[in-house]
Parts: C-alpha cells; sequence; structure tokens
DNA sequence: ATGGCGATCTGCGATCGA
C-alpha cells in the first residue's frame, strides 16, 4: 500500500500536475495539504476519475487538508480536539482530516496534517501569537496521536509539519536557526512527539543529509537546491513494522507551474 | 538588511506562505 503526503499549494492551481502524478506514481492514499479551497471547490469529478474516494476538510483561501483514497473510508474525523473552536463546533484552520481504511490484515489509520508555520516567532519570551500557536498545536496533535497509540494500528500521520528535524535537514541551518521551523521550542515539541513512540519513515528507511521536500519559489532555491525537509511520516510501531520502501518525488518540483512542496511517499505491506 | 515568487480574493494591491 502505497501512502503519500503533498503539499499542493492549491489544488485549483495544481490540478494538472496533481492528476499527473497520480497516474503515474498511483498511491493507494493520498493526504494532501495546503488545497486552499473550500468543500465545494474541490474538484471531486476529476480526482474520482482516477479511482479516489475523497475526504475533503477545506477552508477559504487558506490551508485546507484532504485524503485521496482508493479504498472507501470507513470513518472520517476532521480537526484536532483543543481549541479554536467555532460556535458549529469545527476547527478555525483546516489543517487535520484523519481516516481509517480496510486494509488486507485490518484498520489503517491515515491522517493528513498541515501544521502551522508559525512565523514570524517574535520576541522572548512570550513570542508571537502565531509561534504559540504552532506550539500549541504541536502539542494537540501529540494528544491525539497518544490517544490513538493504544489502539495498535498501523498509523501513518503524514503532512507539511513545518519542522526541519536536524541541521543536515537544511542548506543553510545557522542561516534558519531562528525561523520557528528550525527552533529549540519547535524541536523539542518534535521530539515529544517522536517521544512518544513514533517512528519518522525518513530517518528509518533513508536517513542522509540534503534530501528536501521543499524549496522556495525564490532566489532561485531550487535551481540552487537551497531547500528544506519538512514533509514527513510519523509511524506508529505498526506501521514502521511494515514499511517497506520510501521516496521524496524530487522531480516533481521541475514540472510546468510546480508546488513548492513535492510529494513524499512510504511503500508499506498493509 | 532587504520577501525578489506564487496563490487567493473581488483587488485595481493587500495578505499569506516558510
Amino acid at each position: 500500500m502505497k501512502i503519500a503526503t503533498w503539499n499542493v499549494n492549491s489544488i485549483k492551481a495544481r490540478l494538472d500536475n496533481i492528476t499527473d502524478w497520480l497516474k503515474s506514481a498511483d498511491p493507494d492514499i493520498a493526504c494532501l495539504q495546503e488545497i486552499k479551497t473550500v468543500n465545494d471547490g474541490f474538484p471531486y469529478m476529476e480526482i474520482e476519475a482516477l479511482g479516489y474516494n475523497v475526504a475533503v476538510h477545506g477552508q477559504k483561501s487558506y490551508n485546507g487538508v484532504a485524503i485521496l483514497s482508493k479504498l472507501p473510508f470507513d470513518e472520517v474525523i476532521k480537526d484536532l480536539p483543543g481549541e479554536d473552536l467555532l460556535d458549529d463546533g469545527a476547527d478555525d484552520q483546516a489543517r487535520y482530516i484523519e481516516a481509517v481504511v480496510s486494509g488486507a490484515r485490518g484498520p489503517v489509520r491515515v491522517a493528513s496534517i498541515y501544521l502551522p508555520n508559525g512565523n514570524p516567532v517574535g520576541d522572548a519570551p512570550d513570542y508571537s501569537d502565531k509561534y504559540q500557536y504552532k506550539l500549541r498545536w504541536m502539542d494537540r496533535l501529540r494528544a491525539r496521536a497518544q490517544s490513538l497509540l493504544p489502539y495498535e494500528e498501523p498509523l501513518i500521520l503524514a503532512g507539511d509539519y513545518n519542522v526541519i528535524p536536524y541541521a543536515r535537514d537544511v542548506h543553510d541551518p545557522v542561516g534558519w536557526q531562528g525561523d520557528a521551523a528550525f527552533r529549540p521550542e519547535t524541536h523539542a515539541k518534535f521530539r515529544a512527539l517522536l517521544n512518544i513512540g513514533l517512528t519518522e519513515a525518513f530517518e528509518q528507511m533513508d536517513g542522509r543529509e540534503h534530501q528536501y521536500t521543499f524549496w522556495d519559489y525564490q532566489r532561485g532555491a531550487w535551481q540552487n537546491n537551497q531547500g528544506i525537509r519538512i514533509d514527513h511520516l510519523l509511524l506508529s510501531p505498526q506501521a514502521a513494522d511494515r514499511i517497506t520502501d520510501f521516496q521524496i518525488d524530487k522531480f516533481v518540483r521541475d514540472g510546468t507551474k510546480p508546488s513548492d512542496h513535492v510529494p513524499v511517499i512510504g511503500t508499506f505491506d498493509l
């Protein structure tokens, strides 16, 4: 079972890139982030025509996440518990959607995650509202993951974490050290998430330096390979024990009108 | 030091991303 994550930076602007990639990569499940549309604006017809069921948690202009799956959804859950609930009970930022499908050996749980960027950071010790929101969101994600681990299911938390785990995951560690994606507080929250018992698929399967998943549109970042690795697959033990392959589809960044992120794919014996 | 690129909105430039 191929399970992918990709921050597409608008599903409407990227529809041709996405359908081309789905046809060639042929993932069973694709977690998308930054679809930048309300649910009604999602191109259901074009995606369903490729054989996918679609679960969408959209939002106007910003954010928005989705899960595409060739297997039918047994369950779909939107938003993390914790805060920012509106009157209708929904989060005011659409950044999390989780689904369960039935694999050959039983249930497989997958989440599509768009973790807040958090910049600008502001000044210590209070920091900006945006950075505090990021750190709180990481706490909420950890709490959700911790509540799921007792199910002992294959669990894949896939998404744009806006976290650069290590210095080897960024072209210019010194230049990025104050960034919300690379600060000590961010690293501490990311470690806390891993330390409940999750494995980062890249670290288990690859671990090389400079394997980036994002290159800025500006300053020739792609041409100069000035990237960062911020898109991750975090795995429960039951998923980590079943992963057989891991790849970053870097070639997608060379296409016409590309997203600034590229797809990350794990293959699982599930 | 410096947001230089790209998407969205109902705009006639602003805001946001990372």
